[in-house]
DNA sequence: ACCTGAACACCGTTCAAGT
DNA sequence: ACCTGAACACCGTTCAAGT
């Protein structure tokens, strides 16, 4: 615990971004309490009138790390082209904090409906039948999900292509498959 | 910890089994070296003689499971049935132990070649191109992943279908594209 | 009213001391 | 030679005591 003066006006917020700033340098396994509040200039205490437990300080973490990697669907964007987006984004700001993937997976699945609307609308237009669309999207959560929890720039075909440009065609094979030819664009 | 004899012939693969056991009563997040020790009747040393650290004790325990739930391809077996058997295999045995998850995924990547062999084979000899069978590989995997580890029977779809269904339909729909018709059979 | 930090009940891991 | 379990250096969490 470094050297800490006594501090009044700690916010939850100062917590949160203290606690990723440690995640970022020794991961969530090397995050404690004590060296929270030592980093923060605040006592033990402190921290926990802010937070229940540790593990709601997890959950706020994964929620700011999802919202600051999280851009929503402009209008007249391309829904898939977006999706495609938004997974690198979150993939990219996971690689940054090991161990957080599991907590920010969990608001991906929150959002799973904010994406499944605009991508099934694509998809119905496009020639899938309703039941198809269903299925696609949860092949697509779960391909996802698998992508960054399982860190698998070290055990998936290494030498083959840079991560990012597999996970993009992963993306793009699943969404390629149409009753009308290949998917593209808008409705 | 409960009431144990000092024992001798303690042997790695009683320890293991006796941490399967406990993590099936209680999950991995339940189980301690100290309870381990006592449920077997020997003291925290003689199990430290067995195993460096606890997180060799977990490699060893999610080796068990996946060898337990693992069933290698029977020679001319439709490599795709067999391949949705054994992820619906798999996903059976990790619902009953908590947390192991991470530790099994580990494994059924390190059998992703001898998953890819036969899948690949059945793609290639019905149109897929070299490179579209690459890919598949790859979200097959990364699906599988993400389907054992979110815990999805909560968060993906829960009113639609039951999840052993689900897991089976997103199989089928990443084999089903193809180049000339549906994938069927062996080539 | 707010904060502190010692105290509690645990961890994983080690290793001097026993047999 | 093998085993024990107290000891060490930590945890997360609480709450009497201080200001």
């Amino acid at each position: 615990v470094p050297a800490g003066r006594p501090r009044a006006n700690l916010s939850t917020d100062d917590i949160v971004d203290m606690a990723l700033t440690l995640i970022r340098e020794r991961g969530v396994e090397g995050l404690s309490m004590r060296q929270l509040s030592g980093h923060l200039g605040a006592s033990l205490g402190a921290t926990y009138r802010h937070l229940p437990n540790k593990d709601a300080l997890l959950e706020q973490c994964g929620r700011v790390l999802f919202a600051r990697s999280w851009r929503p669907l402009d209008e007249g964007e391309n829904p898939l082209e977006w999706l495609q987006e938004q997974v690198l984004s979150v993939y990219r700001v996971l690689a940054l904090h090991r161990g957080m993937a599991s907590y920010v997976v969990h608001h991906i699945q929150t959002a799973a409906q904010e994406i499944a609307e605009p991508v099934l609308g694509v998809l119905l237009a496009s020639g899938f039948s309703e039941e198809e669309a269903v299925v696609v999207g949860t092949v697509l959560t779960l391909f996802t999900a698998g992508a960054l929890l399982t860190d698998f720039e070290r055990t998936v075909a290494v030498d083959t292509a840079d991560p990012q440009s597999l996970v993009a065609a992963g993306i793009a094979f699943i969404l390629s498959r149409s009753g009308k030819g290949t998917v593209e664009g808008r409705p």
